[in-house]
DNA sequence: CAAGTGATGGGACTTGGTCTCATCAACCGT
DNA sequence: ACGGTTGATGAGACCAAGTCCCATCACTTG
């Protein structure tokens, strides 16, 4: 992962080849197709487990649902290192830059919102309301995290935050 | 387009090739990619000129930013076509059925969503606000979509409905 | 009628991604 | 100490997506 983001700053993410990622990092690409499903994945490894927490997040909350979306925010910034803080506004930089990595990006956050989603369904939220509490949690996510990469931080506390002034501005929609 | 589409749903998208695709609509492989930049596309044609739809819409609307999102739905309706409706259900299908397709359309609807982000912005709607709106535009694009499918009608009307709903459920978060 | 323009065909070529087989190291029970 | 198993890797054939370049052909225009 490392290897791969430097060679996508360093020369873009088009001119860098999946063997050539796998060169410097001291494998084959064999082996990297075994630890990434496609070229794009590098870039985003490790948010799958962030479904879980969201999952554990969502069932431990009290009845509202944006509460739930809170708890699954809260939940998730156990992932949010100090090392994914120093990389990640080269990584996005790269994201932005292309537009595979934006689908692939768009398709990652889709997935968390579906995943909220769900859960809240099963704790008996009614459909319409989990779906606008889901998207709201997505687009606090997406500021949460941009302002954690600007100050640090505890990311648990930045997404409060932004969940909170989502929050009010939806409200007088 | 509907060769595409008739092959995606006889044989799947995955089992379905290209060059496959350009020979049933009597093509060859050069003159696909003349027309639809990747294999993806072809399920998503014509949705570019929506962008300048979502524009035109919020640039004519009153001044509240969801009543700017509701104008662009609106101004999005005339190409809602029989045709589409019709074809609606299996397109659907297909998607559902493949991530790379799912992650498309995941980026189309982020696209228009920045598109009225953008729009909104030149006219003087403060981000959060218009992020806001804009998120719950495309939700309400998303249900209407579906209602419209099964209950036809004027996509107009059905999606000033859903957008509706959606304000009501945001309103009590 | 010659020249230009735009759409298409054809085929070489690169690269992402899959699959299969061989290798190699660590571990395990006897 | 030994044979067998397991898991990770290397190696390379192979397919399809996507790019590129050049030839062709129809249609327009001066």
């Amino acid at each position: 992962m490392r290897a791969a983001l430097d060679l996508f700053d360093e020369q873009g993410y088009e001119n860098t080849a999946v063997a050539q990622i796998a060169e410097r990092a001291g494998l084959t690409k064999s082996t990297y197709f075994r630890h990434f499903r496609d070229k794009r994945e590098v870039l985003f490894g490790g948010q799958d487990e962030l479904l879980g927490l969201i999952v554990a997040g969502i069932e431990g909350a009290q009845a509202e649902p944006l509460g739930m979306v809170e708890a699954a925010l809260v939940a998730m910034a156990v992932t949010f290192s100090e090392e994914r803080r120093a990389n990640g506004p080269r990584r996005l930089a790269v994201i932005a830059g292309n537009d595979e990595l934006r689908e692939r990006d768009a398709l990652k956050m889709a997935g968390f919102a579906r995943t909220m989603v769900d859960s809240m369904l099963r704790r008996g939220v009614a459909e319409l309301d989990a779906q606008v509490a889901a998207e709201l949690g997505i687009l606090a996510l997406r500021r949460g995290y941009a302002q954690w990469l600007e100050v640090g931080g505890d990311f648990a506390e930045v997404a409060r935050r932004a969940l909170e002034e989502v929050r009010a501005a939806a409200r007088e929609c």
